[in-house]
DNA sequence: GTAGGGTTAG
């Protein structure tokens, strides 16, 4: 059948794009493998190719693959899944389909199969087929448990996957470090960090993968110190660094301020050569200086980037930050009009962006309108809308919004969400429906009240003029492990001044002094406090104090657009 | 089996 339909065939196609022209797809297949010209990804791609040109000609591909190009059955099934040039989801259903029809289910193309599902995203397929698996009595190996530990974070199943873990303790696995190394990163992802770092001191050869992700589990949970610790034990260890080591490395750095112990990583970057940024300027670089710049309040190095990059999702999020910071609403509308115009507009965290540029801009309809049409709202998209409404003086709209979340969404608050609904309770003046959310945070979500949440409930009850509540609050703080920090001592001396209570602000003032004595800030607090209490002497002290200790108030600013033509961005 | 870029508060 195969040889006399090959006979016709004249001139050899050079590509896969011409088999998938050609109407006689067997043949030309069959053409090339004769002449040895076919490369394993292609005869994936050119299987697939007929599977749709040729529809019911499966079969014979299949047995033309193996007994001209000697692979297994498993073999071209696998040559068929990894096929990446094909249209991936097709190409999935067509090898169910032979799967389905295989004989000798074996477990090694199980596994391909298995792995493809989790490598393309497909958690749920996956686990189905390893409960398929585990029923089918197979012996499961390394090769069926190192996947399914993605998918189980990927659908999030924490249970599902400790059973799985408890299943490689009993029935062994073959690729210790390997399968180990999946289960480090698992249970780092899951936040069980403890559990993390008990597998990986299990492991019995740390390879460089195991320390990296041992590193980043670390860095994952804000614990960069104990990563800077890792890779010192790693160094110790005598292990060969790779680029993602110091790729973590350097985040850590960046997140302990690390200046000095930063720069020692990029001259080993440089020694090791992994140096190579000039010739690979690719998206997240450029994202990176952009984030970089926000962050240094370099605003029009932003704008002068953002013209010469093809900005993706992220960097207008990143441009739309820098938008907020300077109430620049000129700019603000325009990166919104170019997210509408590449399809942006259905990304959470953009549309987040935006409704806090215009709340931040004092649009707040704007930002309401967006919020209405965001499709899948976060807990950011709530928390957002609250402040939007409390920091524009809207405060029952605000609580409103909190009830609306709390009993018709799924999504809960976080300790951000509770910040911005007390302060926006605060500002007012809405005592009750503070004292309720402050309550409700340890009591319905288990949060404990950070100092931050503190401070901001006794600046709630000092507006109030509530001053003794605001102080047994303080007092209570006392018996918890949250100890009062210098901003919950400023929020009762500015709680005193209003309310001209001189005893407890004197006492607040002296704690504020001990606790953050370089703050400028501080100190022009206490001079208020004195001023308003006509302590005229205290003040004069104080300014005597800062002349000595060489301390100048910040500067304060404030932002305001007049006109923003020139930062027009090319649409 | 590992890394790097985004949104919320004070």
């Amino acid at each position: 059948m195969f040889s006399s339909n090959s006979e016709g065939v004249g001139s050899k196609p050079e590509s896969i794009e011409e088999i998938r022209g050609g109407k006689d797809g067997m043949a030309l297949l069959w053409d090339l493998a004769e002449s040895k010209r076919l490369y394993l990804i292609d005869v994936g791609a050119s299987i697939h190719s007929l599977c749709f040109s040729l529809n019911g000609l499966k079969r014979p591909a299949l047995f033309m693959l193996k007994s001209h190009l000697g692979c297994s059955r498993g073999t071209s099934l696998k040559i068929l899944i990894s096929s990446n040039t094909c249209i991936q989801q097709e190409g999935i259903g067509c090898a169910n389909h032979l799967h389905n029809e295989t004989v000798d289910r074996d477990l090694f193309s199980l596994n391909y199969l298995l792995s493809a599902h989790v490598r393309e995203g497909r958690a749920r397929a996956a686990w189905l087929l390893f409960h398929q698996m585990h029923r089918m009595h197979l012996n499961l190996n390394a090769y069926t448990f190192t996947p399914i530990f993605g998918a189980s974070t990927a659908l999030s199943d924490v249970k599902g996957g400790q059973q799985v873990h408890a299943l490689v303790i009993k029935t062994g696995s073959e690729s210790e470090t390997v399968t180990k190394t999946a289960l480090v990163d698992m249970y780092s992802k899951f936040g069980l960090l403890g559990d993390s770092v008990h597998v990986f001191e299990e492991l019995k050869s740390k390879d460089a993968i195991a320390w990296n992700t041992m590193l980043s589990g670390f860095l994952r949970s804000g614990l960069a110190w104990n990563a800077l610790k890792v890779f010192e034990a790693m160094w110790k260890s005598g292990i060969q660094f790779t680029s993602f080591t110091l790729c973590s490395v350097l985040k850590a750095c960046a997140s302990l301020n690390a200046l000095k112990q930063g720069k020692q990583i990029h001259a080993l970057v440089i020694v090791m050569v992994f140096y190579h940024l000039n010739c690979r300027r690719d998206d997240v670089i450029y994202n990176s200086l952009l984030s970089g710049c926000i962050r240094s309040q370099k605003f029009d190095e932003v704008f002068m980037l953002i013209r010469q990059m093809k900005p993706n999702c992220i960097a207008l999020t990143c441009v739309l930050a820098a938008c907020s910071e300077k109430s620049d609403l000129s700019s603000g509308k325009q990166v919104h009009c170019l997210a509408i115009r590449l399809g942006y507009e259905l990304d959470t965290q953009l549309c987040n962006a935006l409704l806090d540029m215009y709340a931040k801009c004092g649009k707040i309809s704007a930002s309401r309108f967006l919020f209405d049409r965001i499709p899948c709202r976060s807990v950011v998209s709530w928390t957002s809308i609250i402040d939007a409404y409390g920091s524009n003086g809207h405060g029952v709209e605000a609580f409103e919004l909190f009830k609306e979340m709390e009993e018709q969404s799924s999504i809960s608050p976080n300790s951000v969400t509770f910040l911005a609904i007390i302060s926006a309770c605060g500002h007012c003046g809405l005592v009750e429906q503070g004292r309720e959310c402050f309550l409700l945070m340890k009591e319905k979500y288990g949060l404990d009240p950070g100092p931050e949440h503190y401070a901001c409930f006794i600046d709630l009850l000092g507006r109030a003029s509530r001053i003794d509540e605001a102080w047994d609050l303080l007092h209570a703080m006392g018996e918890r492990a949250t100890k009062p920090t210098g901003e919950v001592w400023a929020a009762l001396l500015n709680a005193c001044r209003t309310n001209l209570d001189v005893g407890r602000g004197e006492f607040a003032a002296k704690r504020l002094l001990e606790l953050q004595p370089e703050k400028p800030g501080n100190y022009i607090l206490l001079s208020n406090f004195y001023s308003a209490i006509g302590r005229w002497d205290a003040v004069e002290e104080l300014r005597g104090m800062m002349l000595e200790r060489r301390l100048r108030k910040e500067v304060g600013s404030s932002w305001i657009a007049v006109e923003c033509w020139d930062k027009n961005i090319d649409l």
